[in-house]
DNA sequence: GTCTCGCACGAAAGAAACTTGCATCCGGAA
DNA sequence: TTCCGGATGCAAGTTTCTTTCGTGCGAGAC
């Protein structure tokens, strides 16, 4: 299941090719090609060898939560009491398994894991952390933020000329 | 530019077309037909429907920031001095024109502003907070939480049955 | 210097998927 | 009951994706 990706090289071509894919995935190769200087053969030979490199991890259609019945982004902070290494992963596989879960990273600093999650409502955040904050003896303490707008959100990297050249994976 | 998306109601067959779409947006509309029991026209009608509603924003590649040089994630939450509707915006402009933010959310609480940076190095953030923060004038303090685990990362938006049935838009 | 090998390319053919047109069916309103 | 709007499935048409094949370029061996 997880096998190790092949070692690859990025050049200017791919770091164009993501460039573009990153932002629209139904781009056609052909159009592709033309943006970059090449055919479209070359173009889907390159994506395969990135997908299958690890590069390009997924295709995914990006969701209007609101349109969906999930009007509430929430930041969380979470703070643990122990920094064991089995209480540190039974909380990455609680967090990652819940679905309400958008986002879940073990970060340094004053806190120990930082949350992004989505729920239709106040009332549903308040059970959700019940579920995953009260229940759990090893969570501390954590801090909410409310997100009023969402200003900016992607996956988008940034993809700068210092990418290219190097030996990746 | 910034047309008024019609307004639509989704029901299962909907919702089960994102579910999949929201996971991997190669898999042929033939097969997402099987899955949902209908005919792979019908299930192309509906994306097309739900692309004109936003409810479906974009189809983008999501790419491994390691493999491309960016390798370290970094979550910053920035507190404002003022709150004048003048400067949040332009806060929010600076902030979202930085290629580096890969999202920017306004939110309640302790601070006003989270971020997702994505940069290929400590310099590079450092460079990043002096650009963005040492020189904005209205940025009280900012707190910085360096990611040691991607623990969970996508753009996925839960839907369950709640979502069904209602009118939205 | 020349040869050979490996790798990536482009062009073209073939396969697959997407898109559209059309007749039918279902449910609500007159 | 009748009519009408909307969504469906089938089938044809179009575009895109995928594979095959021959060519060209550069690195390393001789």
């Amino acid at each position: 299941m997880a096998r190790r990706p092949p070692t690859i090289t990025l050049d200017s071509f791919d770091l164009g090719i993501l460039a573009i894919l990153q932002r629209d995935t139904t781009t056609p190769q052909r159009v592709i090609g033309e943006a970059v200087h090449l055919s479209a053969p070359a173009v889907q030979r390159r994506i395969r060898r990135m997908e299958e490199a690890g590069v390009i991890q997924a295709h995914v259609a990006v969701i209007d939560p609101a349109l969906v019945g999930q009007s509430i982004t929430i930041f969380v902070e979470v703070e643990v009491i122990s920094e064991t290494a089995d209480l540190l992963d039974a909380a990455k596989r609680d967090f990652a398994a819940a679905p309400e879960v958008q986002q879940c990273y073990y970060v340094t600093g004053e806190a120990d894991f930082v949350l992004v999650v989505v729920v239709p409502s106040m009332a549903a955040y308040e059970s959700l952390t019940r579920r995953l904050f009260f229940n759990n003896p090893n969570v501390k303490r954590f801090r909410t933020f409310v997100a009023m707008d969402r200003v900016k959100v992607g996956l988008a990297v940034p993809l700068d000329e210092a990418s290219g050249g190097s030996t990746v994976g």
